[in-house]
RNA sequence: CGCGGGGUGGAGCAGUCCGGUAGCUCGUUGGGCUCAUAACCCAAAGGUCGGGGGUUCAAAUCCCCCCCCCGCAACCA
């Protein structure tokens, strides 16, 4: 089976991404680029989930009709995503008509094998939730998520019979011990499922904005039931058979950890109702902190991804949230860490060994290198065992461990340098060949960190791989046969600095205010806070330190 | 007993599932090198792996108890 489909969750678009939202399409990217890299034909689907109670009701307030504020919206994701480099191959948005159809057609199985049927509902409910809360779920009679106080809804509602399929989850959990990563989150819903599972109330009364019911257009689908469906739509479900056929089960789901029961119960029953091969995995990502806590648009520690890919480029904010947070654990963001990942990965390391590489090469040998007849390369071993640490790493989702394994390649050939001397090799006339190897090994290690860091640095790791004398496009590389050793000669090209340092002090250039001061800036709850980030055209070295003892309390 | 995550050299983190020399980054100290972005390389100092008990030839890792921090829990993936 040659190919993968992998999707992310769909995000609703009542508000901007902020840096979580970024990083689970960063990390499914990655995962995305490896597959291909390995040469499997992958299809990597994400997009906009649109019928929520909360984009009505924001549409309204804006005065605009709610598809037209979700047109809008796409173009605000869409931006964000293509700064990021994000490499979707579809986004779907849940008011398509492709998507109507798929929902219906999926609904009229459900309904066949008997798993709807029709009930009274009456309960609190939600609307920021978008959900029925039980008495035991309140505070004070206020929903404990939103502080707000719930409505008291009775509904006709239609229901699935989710407390059919618990035994078989839990077979299928027991027969595909990888369906749920990391292993906390499987444990956790293996507790759910133990504990029993109520039918779910999958339509709304009185609502028009939504996918009608086909067998009684007066209700709408609940949102999370439609969203769900996505996943299948993205692949032709109801319109395209064939192409269905293709591509699905999904392979992988990436999702957040909070809606891990939605994809590894809800969904999953839906299917089995269905009669639909399930999804082969679901794995659920942890969160990005800042500074330790959750992010909070109030606090104003919501760091907004385009602000920080403009400080220091796209690649290394990916490359930070890849390496430097294990994946499926929560993980923290600061700029200060930020700034020091990146000057002691890309500037200190791989930047400053591509310009010392391809500097070399030009002043010893003109930038052509070939391998010297009938030598053993010394780095070609330790590249090797990389290549196959990396791999391991990323067939097992650790994004983490599988970068940090590229980088020991990159380590490696610092050391080689310094071992090899080639500045003294070039003093003497009669050590022409070890030269010439010696030169040649660099460049060839530098060649395969590239490829295997490419998922995480799609264009830094292009202009490498170009720079190393590849001329063929990288995108189009396979790990098979691109990141094992080769003899070929090459000829290297020489270029700017790809990653300047960064100064102590923090006076980089495009440094501005962090996203934190910028939402903090207004509102009460900016008070007491901040003022942390030096301020643009601030001078020196006050903003950082400032920031770290402002940072704790 | 609400559920869950965490406590590892000065700082930030891996490692814990599948016990066996405690690893990485930053910082500090000393040395080397000069190809390079004052970068790079080598070495050293610094750890009773939150506390206590248990299992074991052997525990950061497995079992039990306790302490502390955080999230779920306005908004927020």
């Amino acid at each position: 089976m040659n190919r993968f489909y992998l999707t992310t969750a769909i995000d609703y678009v009542n508000s901007r991404p902020h840096l979580g939202t970024a990083y689970e399409k960063v990390t499914a990217d990655v995962i995305a680029r490896y597959r291909r890299l390995c040469g499997q034909s992958t299809r990597f689907v994400m997009g906009n989930d649109e019928h929520s109670q909360n984009v009505f009701q924001r549409a309204a307030e804006l005065g605009i009709e709610p598809l037209a504020f979700c047109d809008r919206m796409e173009g605000v994701f869409r931006e964000v995503w293509a700064k990021l480099d994000v490499s979707f191959d579809d986004f779907i948005r849940t008011t398509e008509e492709r998507h109507r159809v798929a929902v219906t057609t999926l609904v009229e199985r459900i309904a066949a094998a008997g798993d709807l049927y029709e009930g009274e509902y009456e309960g609190w409910y939600c609307v920021s939730c978008e959900a029925f809360k039980q008495d035991r779920d309140l505070v004070d009679g206020e929903c404990p998520v939103h502080r707000s106080k719930p409505d008291w809804l009775k509904e006709k509602n239609h229901f699935f019979r989710l407390s059919r399929y618990r035994d078989r989850l839990l077979e299928h959990y027991a027969a595909h011990p990888g369906f749920v990563q990391p292993e906390v989150r499987r444990n956790e819903m293996l507790r759910l499922l133990e504990r029993g599972l109520d039918d779910i109330s999958v339509s709304r009364t009185g609502q028009r904005w939504g996918i009608p019911l086909p067998f009684d257009p007066s209700n709408v689908f609940y949102v999370w039931f439609d969203a769900l469906i996505n996943y299948m739509t993205a692949v032709g479900y109801g319109a395209d058979e064939e192409e269905f056929a293709r591509w699905w089960p999904a392979d992988l789901h990436v999702v957040g950890k909070d809606i891990t029961r939605f994809h590894a119960v809800v969904w999953p029953a839906m299917l089995m109702s269905a009669g639909i091969a399930l999804p082969r995995r679901v794995f659920g990502h942890g969160w990005v902190n800042w500074r330790g806590e959750r992010m909070s648009k109030s606090l104003g520690t919501v760091v907004d991804p385009l602000e920080a890919a403009d400080r220091l480029g796209p690649d290394p904010l990916r490359l930070y949230l890849v390496k430097e947070i294990v994946y499926g654990q929560d993980g923290d963001f600061t700029w200060e860490r930020f700034d020091e990942r990146y000057n002691a990965d890309l500037a200190n390391n791989l930047g400053n060994l591509v310009n010392r590489v391809t500097t070399m090469a030009h002043k010893y040998r003109g930038g052509r290198v070939a391998p010297a007849p009938g030598a053993a390369p010394r780095l070609a071993d330790r590249a090797a065992g990389v290549v196959r640490r990396y791999r391991a790493a990323l067939d097992g989702y650790e994004l983490h461990a599988g970068m940090a394994a590229a980088f020991d390649l990159v380590d490696a050939a610092n050391e080689f340098i310094t071992r090899s001397e080639p500045w003294a090799l070039a003093k003497s006339p009669d050590r022409g060949a070890e030269l010439d190897q010696a030169l040649f090994e660099m460049v060839e290690a530098v060649r395969i960190a590239a490829l295997l860091l490419w998922p995480a640095m799609p264009s830094s790791c292009a202009e490498i791989w170009r720079r190393m004398g590849e001329t063929r496009p990288i995108a189009e590389s396979r790990l098979d046969d691109d990141a094992a050793w080769s003899n070929t000669a090459r000829r290297v090209v020489k270029g700017p600095p790809l990653w300047p340092r960064l100064e102590a002090g923090g006076t980089v250039g495009a440094r501005g205010s962090g996203a934190a001061e910028v939402a903090a800036g207004r509102g009460t709850a900016g008070r007491h806070r901040r003022s942390a980030a030096p301020r643009p055209g601030r001078r020196g070295g006050r903003g950082r330190r400032q920031r770290k003892e402002q940072g704790r309390r």
